[in-house]
RNA sequence: GGGCCCGUAGCCUAGCCAGGAUAGGGCGCCGGCCUGCGGAGCCGGAGGACCCGGGUUCAAAUCCCGGCGGGCCCGCCA
């Protein structure tokens, strides 16, 4: 269809120009500013698409516009016809609509698509050009969750349609294991460890281990916040002591005598166990009196609670977290609790643990690498389970890349971009680096560029630092000509930083060609999910809800399947459906998503059983399997060139010929726009508007020979674009459903 | 305080960068349709201040300005 486009669009300006008496290069110059559009009508009975002239007619009175609008439609027409698919144009209020011819159309296509050629010219895009994409890199501290789901399916989603675009992709997972949770966990592990308790063959690592995560975390900050409430608590009755006399002798202004009994009571009971209700009541009365009073002890009173406050509620969302885990994994929770006593010992512990391994330690290493083992494989199993599978993980303790990270530290001083600061970290100064160098201050612009911090003062380097050394890695040891870091929206400046040193040091190819991938994230109705306190949706549970409630839905409308075929197909499906919803939404908005309603989401699904309808029909023509054997498929269909001729199309095989149509520059689109949910969108579209037309016509039993042969080919090109499209979006195929 | 992103029916979403006709889908809701290439479907219906207010234009969901609401970022964290 846009060939026709193209064609009638080169022709127009010569007709305009002859009809209107006008240059030739004004309409040229409109076309080419945008101010003549093209686009399809709003319905196929207007014709299939439409340019709006009215900048044409703009002069002209509107009693006159008809007239001149059908000598256009005329002239348009007889210029066209023969070698634009042109079948018909009308002029209609402003717009010149013009009917495609859709035989000429589908004949071309039928053969560039059963010979291949389409998608020899798609892989045509990459041309055998190297590309990393970085994707998941989620900390082994806790199960893949629905965030960190969303990461590994759009990452999975693009790197597959880079493949098909004819790239040499390869995908690569950071693992984190240097940094402060994954001490937390080490340092629980090894309590765990110690007191003699081993993992249970039942319990997946990673789920076992996040628990180990959450629990040594949560008894932590429990224990951090308790110090911190008692203190606070000390000091709101000190507050409150030094008040009360001054308070009864009425030497404090506007405050109501109610209010000093209230502190004076607590003076004098300060010495017996103090009720933590009474804070609560002072707080009522306090909050009323600050309204009339401007007296800045009580602002100062008020401003003390409203911290324990917000201290209290903290912890009891802590206490919570625990109570909850100490049921799930009481084994844990015991020798965890038996052990983490004071704060502070287990931070000193695991700052340790941090410095050894940034060191270098090869003992603390590897201790290290042990423990994010069964992580890493459950992480393995999880994304296995939805289709991912990864070239390579890279680790961030790797010795070469920690050793580049210090190299390039030493460069940015040698430059002058970065300096040791008060206290002996060194640190790039971006707003510095931004006045010499453009690159830089436009990455940034309008904001500023910034400083920020590339080693600390005790020698060891920031993730930051490392992540500028891994990049590089990328480009030199993987070779790639391009990088793309699927990685939270969150982490936008962190990526400009890395980006802005490498053009600092004189990689500006590299970084021309780092692209970050951001996306946004992910909320839970009814649900804020923090695994520092192990509350999470994980990918395992996701797909265990998505298969019970299609086997639900699949007994109970009694289908044909057969039971032990039914739960592989829930699984499957399961799959599609878990994927669909991640890849849904455009990367930069925020996916909203109810564990609730995971049955009423079924992209999936539809997508699916359009693909089995289709190959139904295949089945049914020829009696052969389009997944044993694609080629013979489309060499049958090939065959039927010759015998797609004359008739009229109807407007659902008309809708379908214009999908197929778009197929090439959807996927160039999502690939350019970073946005596979484009994919999807299409994929979708072509599902329902296939069923549509396969619950309108019928291709076996169709009697007329010309129709049946025209509908067999625009089936086999659906199924081969269903077929090609679930490849991408990483669904496994259904023979049956 | 500064910077970025998002705002479209009860819910979710496309369209916005490159302004055009009746704002496209899906879920949910209501009403129809099974001797069929498998009904996990199809047909029809109800349901919209395209966040608000200005401006530019023959024409604004789309561009510009100003608000409002939500999210994110501005660490010797990762």
């Amino acid at each position: 269809m846009s060939e026709s486009w193209r064609c009638v669009v080169d022709k127009l300006p010569e007709v305009v120009a002859r009809v209107l008496g006008i240059d030739k290069s004004i309409v040229v110059d409109l076309i080419n500013t945008g101010r003549l559009k093209i686009a399809p009508t709003p319905d196929p009975k207007m014709g299939d698409f439409g340019i709006a002239v009215h900048p044409l007619l703009k002069n002209t009175e509107r009693s006159k516009w008809s007239e001149i609008g059908s000598l256009l439609a005329t002239e348009l027409y007889s210029s066209t016809r023969d070698e634009c698919w042109v079948e018909k144009v009308e002029f209609v209020n402003g717009y010149l609509n013009i009917t495609i011819n859709y035989h000429g159309i589908l004949r071309k296509l039928v053969e560039d698509y059963f010979t291949g050629k389409i998608f020899r010219e798609l892989e045509r895009v990459g041309n055998g050009e190297k590309v990393v994409v970085e994707h998941t890199s989620a900390n082994p501290v806790h199960p893949l969750h629905i965030g960190s789901g969303r990461n590994s399916v759009v990452g999975d989603t693009f790197a597959r349609l880079l493949s098909k675009l004819g790239f040499n992709v390869e995908t690569r997972f950071y693992v984190n294991d240097m940094g402060r949770q994954v001490a937390t966990l080490v340092y629980g592990a090894k309590i765990v460890e110690s007191s003699g308790i081993s993992i249970p063959s039942s319990i997946k690592p990673d789920h076992w281990y996040g628990a180990i995560y959450a629990l040594t975390n949560i008894l932590i900050e429990k224990n951090k916040l308790e110090k911190k409430l008692r203190d606070k608590i000390n000091q709101i009755i000190e507050k409150t002591s030094s008040l009360c006399n001054p308070c009864l002798e009425g030497r404090l202004e506007g405050i109501p005598r109610e209010l000093c009994f209230e502190f004076c009571s607590i003076s004098w009971r300060k010495n017996y166990r103090f009720n933590i209700k009474k804070i609560r009541d002072i707080y009522r009365e306090i909050k009323k009196t600050s309204k009339t009073t401007q007296n800045p002890l009580i602002t100062e009173l008020k401003n003390l609670i409203e911290e324990y406050k917000a201290e209290l509620s903290e912890y009891i969302d802590f206490a919570k977290a625990e109570a909850r885990l100490a049921i799930q994994y009481p084994e844990l929770h015991s020798a965890l609790k038996a052990s983490i006593r004071d704060y502070r010992e287990a931070e000193e512990e695991i700052n340790k643990l941090m410095q050894l391994a940034e060191s270098g330690d090869s003992e603390t290493i590897s201790l290290f690498r042990r423990v994010i083992e069964p992580v890493l494989n459950g992480f393995k199993e999880t994304l296995s389970s939805i289709g991912i599978y990864f070239n390579g993980f890279d680790f961030e303790s790797n010795p070469e890349v920690v050793k580049t990270a210090h190299e390039i530290v030493e460069e940015l001083l040698k430059k002058g971009y970065a300096k040791t600061i008060e206290g002996g970290a060194i640190e790039v100064n971006l707003d510095y680096a931004a006045e010499v160098n453009e690159k830089v201050l436009k990455l940034f612009y309008p904001d500023r560029a910034g400083r920020f911090i590339v080693r600390r003062s005790d020698g060891t380097t920031l993730y930051v630092t490392r992540d500028i050394a891994y990049t590089l890695y990328k480009f030199r040891e993987l070779g790639a000509r391009r990088v793309y870091n699927v990685i939270a929206i969150e982490q936008t400046r962190e990526q400009k930083q890395l980006k802005a040193v490498l053009y600092l040091l004189g990689y500006e190819q590299e970084a021309d060609n780092l692209h970050h991938f951001a996306y946004e994230m992910v909320h839970l109705k009814g649900m804020r999910m923090s695994g520092r306190r192990g509350v999470y949706y994980t990918i395992d549970e996701m797909l265990v809800d998505a298969k019970t409630n299609i086997l639900k839905k699949l007994f109970e409308k009694q289908s044909s399947v057969k039971l032990e075929d039914s739960v592989e197909i829930a699984e499957k499906l399961a799959v599609s459906n878990v994927r669909a919803i991640l890849v849904s939404v455009d990367p930069s908005k925020v996916l909203v998503f109810n564990p609730e309603k995971i049955g009423e989401v079924e992209y999936g699904t539809i997508i699916q059983y359009a693909f089995v309808r289709a190959q139904g029909v295949v089945r049914n023509l020829w009696g052969l399997e389009f997944l044993d054997n694609p080629g013979q498929v489309v060499e049958k269909a090939l065959g039927l060139t010759s015998r797609i001729v004359g008739t009229e199309l109807t407007i659902e095989e008309k809708k379908l010929v214009e999908d197929i149509f778009k197929y090439p520059s959807i996927l160039r689109q999502a690939y350019s726009e970073m946005s596979p949910n484009k994919i999807l969108e299409y994929a979708l579209n072509l599902a329902l508007d296939f069923n549509k037309f396969y619950e309108k016509y019928p291709v076996v039993s169709e009697k007329d020979e010309n129709k049946k042969y025209t509908r067999a080919a625009i089936t086999v090109m659906t199924l081969i674009l269903l077929s090609e499209l679930m490849d991408i979006l990483g669904f496994p195929k259904l023979r049956k459903m």
